[in-house]
DNA sequence: ATGCAGATGCATGTCAATTGCATCTAGATC
DNA sequence: GATCTAGATGCAATTGACATGCATCTGCAT
């Protein structure tokens, strides 16, 4: 009960910390996610929020808002459903440093190290201005 | 004319070494992605088989049934929407490559040259088995 | 306490992807 | 070359994820 409330109150600040309003969908929303410890579909989302009786729609569109408000990451694994995660810790603004994602849990890790050869740099810049680098697998829990 | 003949009947060899039918609109499916420098989604294909008039469902069984016959690949690159790909060049097996995704325009190129340093291959292997590596970004038409 | 930009619920629309079914045909067999 | 049938096709309809128009409601700045 009070964790109840001390859980709302950061979702709160997280939500409009962004200029978002704080409503009671996304507030349960956001918990949800950051109490899941794997990416969400809509549809698994919209289910645990049934007690709430928050209409589809409207999660939908909060999800895509939270999305766009950097706090939601939204991926694909390759079955052609979004799925949604919180955007923790990583404080700062878009890293640069390409990403792992697991098709199969949807795990998503930093790769800090991973770089392109020279030459690939050189050659991928024939293409356009590269902004993000991702590579897709099946990770080690999930072989 | 001459050249086209050649062009079908080796299309039709490939397609009846893997046990499919020689249809005249798988036929002129895999000529397509085979003269195509980049995946096509579905709808491209269907778009450049309009001359033949042929059904889009048909399209649509005819990539799957070559995905399953390995003659094709088909991927996701992050927008929703399968993208196929010939496998089997003139010859040699057409390998796995990294992709360049515009996410402006939607442009899909394919990067043969691309690679990651040795040290980064390692790596990677730490956090799992890599199936697909895409470079996400701006193309030069969408500057 | 109040006003209103922004959020919600409901209904409806969109579009890629898929399937059911009657008809047709590639190619194996004679 | 004629015949036959498993497999392919065309058409229509369905599914399911995702999106939107609009009237109503509400968080929150004032």
């Amino acid at each position: 009960m009070n964790q109840d409330k001390t859980d709302r109150s950061w979702a709160r600040q997280m939500i409009q910390a962004t200029g978002l309003r704080a409503t009671p969908a996304r507030v349960a929303t956001l918990l949800v996610l950051r109490d899941s410890s794997a990416p969400l579909t809509h549809a698994e989302v919209s289910t645990r929020l049934a007690e709430h009786e928050i209409d589809k729609a409207t999660v939908f569109r909060n999800l895509n808002d939270m999305v766009s408000a950097n706090l939601l990451r939204r991926s694909e694994l390759g079955d052609h459903v979004w799925r949604f995660e919180i955007i923790a810790g990583e404080g700062q603004a878009h890293a640069s440093h390409p990403h792992f994602v697991c098709i199969d849990c949807g795990t998503v890790s930093c790769m800090d190290e991973i770089e392109l050869t020279k030459k690939s740099k050189t050659a991928s810049s024939d293409f356009g201005h590269v902004t993000e680098i991702l590579l897709r697998g099946h990770c080690h829990n999930c072989v």
